[in-house]
DNA sequence: TATAGACCCTCCAGTTACTGGAAGGTCAAG
DNA sequence: CTTGACCTTCCAGTAACTGGAGGGTCTATA
């Protein structure tokens, strides 16, 4: 099948497919006499199980690492379980860094009267006012 | 003062003050007969604010905007809070989203024994093996 | 005065993971 | 035989820096 049926099946543009090729993170599609790619079944699974990892957050790095354990049949799970719960404590790290974020956003908002008047307390914290 | 210092008071690197000189995020910088870049207290201020600001994970283009409210004496607070809000909005889409991903994973290595056997839910998922 | 080390400068390239677009070949339908 | 939807490659741009090369400047010490 064509690079457009194959991304539609793994839910991916097909621009991001010839990049996955360019990267070396899937093997180059076989080609037709006409010099287009050409895709099996096999091929759709691969690109499918990448589109799943990146949308579950795993770099491209990680995922170079998963598609070898994934074509290794003599891995250890253990080896895919590390790189799952690293990606767990990243989003864990990422998660508080957010809620930080946002509680010092919104306390700022709270003070602030929104109005058509200048002065405004988000403006003063970023800018220490407050502090001196 | 020169560019280090400044920066160490700011808490930003040298290289991302002269790349937000670059950009036009901040005023060129005074320079001296040798060609250093001379900053004052007022320049601290606003790489300071700058700092703050990126930290709570406003882009460059919302520091852009806030920059412009900051200096401008006839500034309306809801507009800066709008700016806020929006990026409390943003915070709320994305921990949601990494809420997801992350329940997924665990769900995932829950599943995953995790040791030297080759059988893995985690591969298997990716791979859609389970459910076809 | 020489020199070492810590500054400073500019410019170019690389990072992440794509995305958009130009220029051009191919294919199927009418 | 033309139209439009495919396909190809290659180059550039995105966000926000970061690293490094190659070279000038300043300050303290021997």
């Amino acid at each position: 099948m064509n690079i457009s049926e194959a991304g539609e099946r793994a839910g991916l543009p097909t621009k991001t497919i010839r990049y996955y090729e360019d990267i070396g993170l899937v093997e180059p599609a076989r080609r037709r006499d006409n010099g287009y790619r050409d895709y099996a079944e096999r091929d759709v699974h691969m690109l499918r199980f990448l589109s799943r990892a990146r949308g579950l957050g795993f770099s491209v790095a990680d995922c170079r690492a998963l598609v070898a354990l994934y074509v290794d049949k003599d891995r250890k799970s253990a080896d895919v379980k590390g790189i799952a719960l690293n990606r767990v404590a990243d989003i864990d790290a990422k998660i508080t860094e957010l809620r930080a974020m946002r509680a010092t956003l919104v306390d700022l908002a709270e003070n602030c009267h929104g109005d058509d008047r200048p002065d405004c307390p988000i403006i003063d914290d970023l800018a220490e006012k407050l502090a001196g």
